[in-house]
DNA sequence: GTCTATAGTCGGATAGAC
DNA sequence: GTCTATCCGACTATAGAC
């Protein structure tokens, strides 16, 4: 007697992940529902319970893992002394990696609120952990006197602001590439931040 | 014979919105039920339905109401000539702006993809025509070689995001007060901007 | 591991009384 | 303008067969 449907593929739990991305992304996670996610998946909304215990807790293993990917990704990669050279390398870094999963990225801007307090705790603490290493190269860079930086914690808000926001409108075969987008926002940043020859009107 | 309850004030219809802006910002529209709404308001669900033809209108009528109100505002202020005068004079008002809306602010970048497309791109048009404005700022300052920008298109979506951000930190009564941020906001943007006396590495 | 079937709840929107 | 009552559909999560 055969399996009447379904994947039986022993890949279902990263397909779950895949969909369940996707959607929360397109539709928001209040508005799509487990029978969607199954739909996408091809299997029905029961056997999604196999791979997580409920909605809320399939949008945190989502967010988590974005975060843990993130931190991991940066702590793979060796950081210059130099805190300009540092900052370039955070600029570029955050642009690429955000680039390169701009769903996840979205879901962890917008359904922040959709977790649950304790899980929002967890995310919001992995998301300091980030936000922290910038400011230590901004803190570093005021001391060393390369930057111009009265409050280090608003410029590292500022500057991941203006980074992330790169998502919101860059699309892959426009006018500009990933790397001329890269190299106008480091000049921006640098900017920014630099310590000044001479002020300006204002 | 007297009424039974509900509001009977001739005011339902500000209270509605009031509590739909506070609802959506704070679970988000798919999450907000009509019925909660009614709730906030002190009405039953039906009640509702005298205000707006549906849910998705009311939506679209919160977000139109607070593009025209943004551009409304800048309309009533007089713009400088001068770029540099005209640039400071965006982001304090931006920022001024934002921070006296948060709900409504939140709700206009968070509930965009809840829109039907036909009510989005009538959002979208309004949103350009407020991004346009510091474009042109920017553009100008270029001519005048008061900046140095190469992507004024990209520049100008780098400070609004970067201004925006301040509604996801910035909370009255903490060390810094909102004047404060307006002006460290207003230096980081005059020196990203602002025709460089010299290079830098990079 | 997936299916079918279903429980219990909640949703948007409408009809008609007052 | 608001109420009560209701239609009808959709939802999460679970139970038990295969």
């Amino acid at each position: 007697m055969a399996r009447t449907q379904g994947s039986h593929s022993g890949i279902t739990g990263p397909k779950v992940r895949e969909a369940a991305i996707r959607l929360f992304a397109e539709n928001g996670y209040a508005a799509v529902s487990m029978r969607k996610i199954a739909t996408e998946v091809g299997v029905q909304a029961g056997a999604l319970y196999n791979y997580t215990p409920d909605k809320q807790t399939l949008l945190f293993d989502l967010l988590k893992g974005h975060m843990e990917e993130l931190l991991g990704a940066r702590a793979e990669t060796p950081a210059p002394d130099d805190p300009a050279r540092a900052l370039e390398q955070f600029t570029r870094f955050h642009i690429r990696f955000h680039h390169e999963r701009p769903e996840a990225v979205f879901i962890s801007y917008m359904e922040l609120r959709n977790l649950t307090p304790e899980n929002f705790e967890v995310i919001e603490g992995l998301r300091r952990q980030y936000e922290d290493q910038l400011e230590d190269i901004l803190r570093r860079g005021v001391a060393s006197g390369a930057f111009d930086v009265t409050e280090p914690k608003i410029a590292t808000m500022a500057v991941i602001a203006m980074l992330t926001g790169v998502n919101t409108w860059f699309r892959e075969g426009g006018r500009l590439s990933l790397p001329e987008v890269e190299e106008i926002y480091w000049q921006m940043v640098r900017k920014a931040v630099m310590a000044s020859v001479g002020s300006n009107q204002g």
